[in-house]
DNA sequence: ACTGAGATTAGCATCAGGTACTAATGAACC
DNA sequence: GGTTCATTAGTACCTGATGCTAATCTCAGT
């Protein structure tokens, strides 16, 4: 009964544990590669993962591409970040973006501007009433660090529009504190384009 | 030799061209599932995809999960937004950042600022010499629209210190042409993180 | 109506990377 | 020697393909 020190008959834990590391840092390798790479039989690789439920390599190709397809769908695909909640077109909005390690400075764990002033600028330019627009300028204060975690909810409101250009400002809250004001004026197309055909 | 309008024989072509942009939409389709969708046989499937130059399921999946590996690692795992080129540390910095569609509106295929935003502020971090600072105050000027797939190069540039302060101007060219002006002021940390324990 | 070309389908052998199951062998321990 | 666990071997089968050959279908041109 006692847990075999070091060769429980031919190191079994050991191998099982390096090979859940190995799998999970490279998730492409085959059962063979996995069997050249310790010196046992492939049928051993497939007792391993069986006992350790660790899926065939297909199974794991189809969880890492979908998973990581999701993933970039959301982060680039998307015109406005965080999840829209409200939307006066014209007059207001509101968003919500639950932040992550991944948006975070790993020293700090502190989210790091730009992806604050992206869900601010994002919601400011969905809330404009218009076809095409860019950002002019903004005027950004950042009031309080956000953790990586914190939910943070974004109001934008317009201002004031004069002609092409539009005064939005966007206030954002964590749990019901202020940590960032935003001025933008954005500016309607078909006048910036003043370029290239 | 007319190029048979709309029944090319049984509507080979168009078949072809609705496979191409049903599998880059979703590229986890099997023969099958697309034989059953056009209403052909696995062959002819197999046919179309050897004429297209479409590999397998399997190839696609390893593409793909490996291709949003590379993605997420550095849209995610990074602190920096483009490519950091010079940097003397307290100084000044360049980096550069490749434009591409998913930064883009998809109506206008014009740059969405926060991206913009997001190369200078980092860079504007990147270049003061601290462990751990977060952004206080940001001034913004896009100067000019920027195209997808446009080369932004981004110039920082510390201009003052005072206590934990750092006043950074930033400025990013495309083509020699001034597109963004940016004030940040970056707050060193420990002294805005009398928080939480 | 006949021919020929292109489009489509069928069928078969083969492969990779597995699952699922059975059984043999090895080693260690008492 | 017997028991137990670990390892290996071997077989049948599965999916989603490739590669190849061959048959059929359809239509346009003459």
């Amino acid at each position: 009964m006692k847990t075999n020190g070091s060769s429980p008959r031919r190191n079994k834990r050991e191998r099982q544990t390096q090979l859940q590391q190995l799998i999970s840092e490279d998730p492409f390798l085959t059962d063979e590669d996995l069997a050249l790479r310790f010196q046992v039989s492939i049928q051993t690789i497939r007792l391993d993962r069986l006992e350790l439920g660790i899926p065939e390599l297909r199974e794991r190709m189809r969880h890492a591409a979908s998973e990581n397809y999701e993933k970039v769908r959301s982060m680039a695909g998307t015109e406005i970040v965080g999840e829209l909640i409200d939307l006066k077109l014209g007059e207001s909005g509101i968003s919500i973006l639950e932040t992550n390690r991944e948006m975070a400075f790993k020293k700090t764990s502190m989210v790091m501007g730009h992806h604050i002033y992206s869900q601010a600028e994002s919601l400011a330019m969905a809330v404009i009433d218009a076809n095409a627009a860019l950002t002019g300028v903004s005027n950004i204060k950042y009031l309080q660090p956000v953790e990586s975690g914190d939910k943070l909810v974004a109001k934008a409101e317009v201002v004031r529009v004069r002609g092409n250009k539009h005064f939005v400002h966007v206030l954002i809250q964590n749990r019901q504190v202020q940590v960032f004001r935003g001025k933008f004026i954005l500016v309607t197309m078909d006048t910036i384009k003043e370029e290239q055909p």
